[in-house]
DNA sequence: GGCAGAATGTAACGAATCGTTACATCGCGG
DNA sequence: CCGCGATGTAACGATTCGTTACATTCTGCC
């Protein structure tokens, strides 16, 4: 009953425009959405507004290593990566991986397979959905989803409840988008008049908004919901 | 400072004595533990007293199918799943992936690659723990991951705490097994005479155990920890 | 077998959390 | 400017959960 969910949104990065017409064809296929990015600026450039699932990166971009591309995607989104390429040297396969790539796929690529790996990567981040990042900073304030500690930019430090990590969690997830109700309190079906996120949204502010009369983050869309207002950036959560 | 943890365990299921040798060396050069199985029954065998945190499974078991197997390892653990074959049609890459396996690699295989395929798997499980799996079954009861619900034999619901649920978590997912305090209380470190453990049990005993002075399933280890006793299947994480 | 000391079981207490309710305020369409 | 529905939040009460205290059990030793 949660399953009316939008398609999956998935970001092909690619420099020919042929090859990028093919995956978005393919994927387009198999019920994803997709979005083109030309080059890996482009791509840093698109995340600030988009929330995809996953982003299918080709090593071999213009303006920046793939790798690279890679691991500042990786910091400032938590989104899952593919790298579809023709480098096929083991060298470069493994250092992908290690670097924090969901899987490698060389070029020719068989669509089937593509679709299935695709599948496979975004059917386990939506069990997990947003584990693994450890630190997610905005405006000089640092929350640690390991612990639940909010500390501000003066560096006084706030214990958040279970409840109000929770909501900031999916906020930090979802930066400068507009989120329902129901989406905010997770898996927790909302009574046709029920006020609970309203409050945790107040406490929240209480405790993130130096003003909570006219918070600077969590803004109110009237009747439609709320949106977090601000530039996400990850870190810690570091394999090697 | 939680990094003395033991290796990750990894299960590899190949008929090839050969074969496995070989896997079972690069492995353990790169510091994971191994058991080797021969077939699809031991495997089986062996998952009810080891919790292997991935297996390595061979398409061309003598005693089952690979893909079989696989599902039963799903149904059963959990743990993550890798399969190394010879099997190159695409149709079997596809099959393999759409039905749960995290990677699929190609025999013969390059060692630093499938190396960097298992880190890549280990290390997404370990941020995500034990998702995707929803129901546990065991002589009779049925605990809900989902919703914190634990359903007894005669069909009575108990609604779980938060802190009841993670208890009972971490027991349905490490059977069989002597577990120390400090795993028990997950991340939340423990001080010198914490109590917090055996008041937890002790509330968990309350509702799942029909005679709470002794009981059936939360066996005190004297001086070492808990052990959960039962024989658990998991159903209901399914990807269709 | 019995004892001492440590480990474990659990009742009771209190702090913290969190949803509900009630009421004040705000936004937007007439 | 009015009115209604949406939103903000203070106050209340139920639940949860760690601590403490005391009872009980286990183990090694005599």
């Amino acid at each position: 009953m949660k399953d009316n969910e939008p398609a999956k949104l998935i970001v092909i990065v690619e420099d020919d425009p042929d090859v990028a017409k093919i995956i978005e064809q393919v994927l387009a296929d198999f019920g994803f959405r997709t979005v083109w990015c030309r080059s890996a600026g482009d791509l840093l450039r698109r995340l600030r507004t988009l929330a995809p699932d996953l982003c299918i990166i080709d090593l071999g971009l213009p303006d920046m290593d793939g790798l690279e591309a890679m691991q500042r995607v990786r910091a400032q989104s938590g989104c899952g990566i593919l790298i579809l390429t023709g480098r096929a040297h083991v060298s470069d396969r493994v250092m992908g991986l290690e670097l924090g790539a969901d899987d490698y796929v060389l070029k020719p690529f068989e669509p089937r397979e593509l679709v299935a790996r695709v599948r496979s990567i975004v059917r386990r981040r939506e069990g997990s959905e947003m584990q693994a990042r450890q630190i997610a900073e905005f405006s000089g304030w640092r929350f640690n989803l390991g612990n639940n500690t909010l500390t501000a930019p003066n560096g006084e430090e706030h214990a958040l409840s279970t409840a109000e990590a929770d909501l900031l969690k999916v906020f930090v997830n979802n930066p400068n988008r507009i989120l329902q109700r129901e989406k905010l309190m997770g898996t927790r079906d909302l009574a046709p008049n029920d006020r609970a996120i309203d409050v945790r949204i107040s406490r929240l502010r209480r405790k993130l908004e130096p003003d909570p009369q006219s918070p600077a983050f969590i803004k109110t869309v009237y009747g439609a919901g709320y949106l977090f207002l601000a530039t996400v950036n990850w870190s810690g959560g570091g394999a090697a």
